[in-house]
DNA sequence: CAATATTACTTAATATGTGAAATAAATCAA
DNA sequence: TTGATTTATTTCACATATTAAGTAATATTG
């Protein structure tokens, strides 16, 4: 029998038990937004919009913990749908401000007390 | 002002913070992993098998948290990289039984003990 | 045994993640 | 003021995730 390295059981690996984690706290509100034709991704967005006017990219990016190429993607995608605008800093062109249209604030509005109520089914499991 | 829903900010949402925590856990794994041309997810493959042989593909699919369609593409790949082998199981010609092969142990047995530095790295930091 | 349902996996279409390179605006140095 | 550098964002190529639908083998039911 040749010698074999010893590892610690995947199961123990601490990426391993973050990764499921998440899925398990992500899946009972991915569910629900679904419903509401939303990925998580995209209510991450929404999310932070709705918390901060004139945001950057950037900033964007490292509060919804989308990575800047998804994120151009995917306000390409929502300016399309309609749910947010984009202008350009008058201050520095290099950045793009980023704002929830109406139609962005109004599925906001609709999420957000369904969301709560995700938080809470939480809370009591915890 | 118009009335605007309140929802806890997204800093202290439970899946942000998981998501942060596996991004900060996997980074350290994830620049040792691409010396050796692994990614993370072909990582954990190598690893679920090191740990059992003639595992079905359910079973390898549920142990390494990667979904059947992408471990489908992946085992594909492993296949013409010669790092595993396939064979459908006699007793239920439905399921498929993978094992390493000697050029995939050869690369376990490289990575294991790099692996486990990484631990012992995050373990000193807890 | 034949019809149906279930299981295990694959395929397909689309969305998102990752790393590198490209672009344009702003800043810095000589 | 020019040329080099940095910054903010985008584009590209490819890897992986997600959902739905398809396929073949097995199990179940009547």
């Amino acid at each position: 029998m040749k010698p074999v390295s010893k590892l610690r059981n995947i199961d123990y690996s601490l990426p391993m038990q973050l990764l499921q984690a998440t899925k398990s706290a992500t899946a009972l509100f991915r569910t629900m937004l679904h419903s509401h034709e939303l990925t998580d991704q995209q209510w991450r967005i929404i999310r932070v919009l709705a918390n901060q006017k004139n945001i950057e990219t950037f900033e964007l990016s490292k509060k919804s913990m989308i990575p800047p190429p998804s994120l151009t993607r995917m306000l390409h995608n929502f300016e399309e749908l309609g749910f947010v605008t984009r202008k350009s800093d008058p201050r520095d062109q290099r950045k793009t401000l980023v704002n929830l249209s109406s139609a962005g604030w109004k599925k906001f509005e609709q999420v957000a007390p369904e969301a709560e109520k995700v938080y809470f089914t939480i809370e009591k499991k915890v």
